[in-house]
DNA sequence: GTCTATACCCGGATAGAC
DNA sequence: GTCTATCCGGGTATAGAC
């Protein structure tokens, strides 16, 4: 797309500029695809340079994935209002889930397509992945206090209904279109709704 | 772990050896790390043996992926019967999709983590996952005759369930053990039957 | 239908100069 | 902190002999 590269980080902040450039470059690529030595060539540095920076390639993708999960974290909330009925607000989560899952497909492919380990080296990762399921049970929990049981299948259930239509919509080949995208948003937010209405089922024998 | 190579296929039927030593391996390294040059050495051919069976690395992987379509697709049937209700039959699929996914990681894998690209010069595999989509949507139709676009929905958000619950267990790196399988099969099964449950919610408004 | 041999490309990572 | 140069390993795929 951009037809000039100015180069401009040769000797500025290389470590940011290495990260930025993983973004656009798993963009491109997905996350298994891309490689140290494509990047340093983007970026004009040799494939030594970005070793004083990062051990390996695993502590740069980890890095990223830590920036993706706060990235993450604000689009959940970002399509409703702390005012809204918790119904309303967990309806928004499940789309913002999949809008962003389609809109950054770089970043949720690096957060659900890395390894996540919790034994892995990398707590500052793992802690934002709570942040992040923390947003959404807290919501359901205001939804039906008094039924942690419940709460917590439900919680379960619309992280579930979410990443499904997430995955779902962004293991295509191609980028989705925008209306496609809509769609999968919309259909997720009611099939959170609808999951709700029902929950009583959830007490139910298996 | 067997540290004796029979080489049983050395002139058997190499084909057919090829697609069950893929299964295998990409079974231990995903199907991303999977490659034809590991594959030749476990099996005792040279490098070059395969390219006699399949023109490259995709259409082998392609051949795997319908494999694994037909098997998966008797696994969403196999744990209900024809004279169930629909909602017990769709219930039992959701969990269906879920312990396949675990416990046949490998075949799941090839079938969601590669491209299945419906362009894709493979129309048998473009068939055969519409075959499985084909029988949880007629269930569904059952479920809600005279409603096609509930229908639709309805299917997609059952589909979005199971494949949200197949993926998070997963995407884990660790294998999960059988409580942990059971548990989420167990889940699955029951967001299912809470959707249905509250699926009028599915007519109204966004 | 399989083997031998090989061409080719790419990746990760390091030592040592500057 | 970056570069030059390089090692090492791995993969895909092919040509030509048997």
């Amino acid at each position: 797309m951009s037809p000039e590269r100015p180069k401009p980080y040769h000797h500025g902040d290389l470590k940011a500029a290495l990260i930025d450039g993983a973004v656009e470059l798993i963009a491109e690529r997905g996350v298994r695809d891309f490689s140290m030595a494509e990047l340093s060539r983007r970026l004009g540095v040799t494939v030594a340079a970005p070793y004083r920076h990062f051990a390996d390639r695993d502590e740069l993708l980890a890095a990223v994935a830590v920036r993706a999960l706060r990235v993450f974290g604000q689009a959940l909330t970002a399509q409703s209002s702390e005012t809204d009925p918790p119904e309303r607000r967990l309806a928004a989560m499940a789309g913002g889930y999949v809008r962003f899952a389609a809109q950054q497909r770089a970043l949720f492919s690096v957060v659900f397509g890395f390894g996540l380990d919790k034994k892995g080296p990398y707590p500052e990762l793992r802690q934002a992945y709570e942040d992040v399921e923390g947003t959404l049970g807290s919501c359901v929990a205001e939804l039906c206090p008094g039924d942690a049981d419940t709460a917590e299948q439900l919680a379960d259930a619309i992280e579930a209904i979410a990443h499904g239509y997430a995955t779902l919509l962004t293991d295509q080949p191609e980028s989705p279109d925008p209306a496609a995208v809509d769609h999968a948003v919309g259909r997720a937010a009611r099939a959170v709704l609808a999951l709700i209405r029902g929950s009583a089922a959830l007490r139910e024998g298996a």
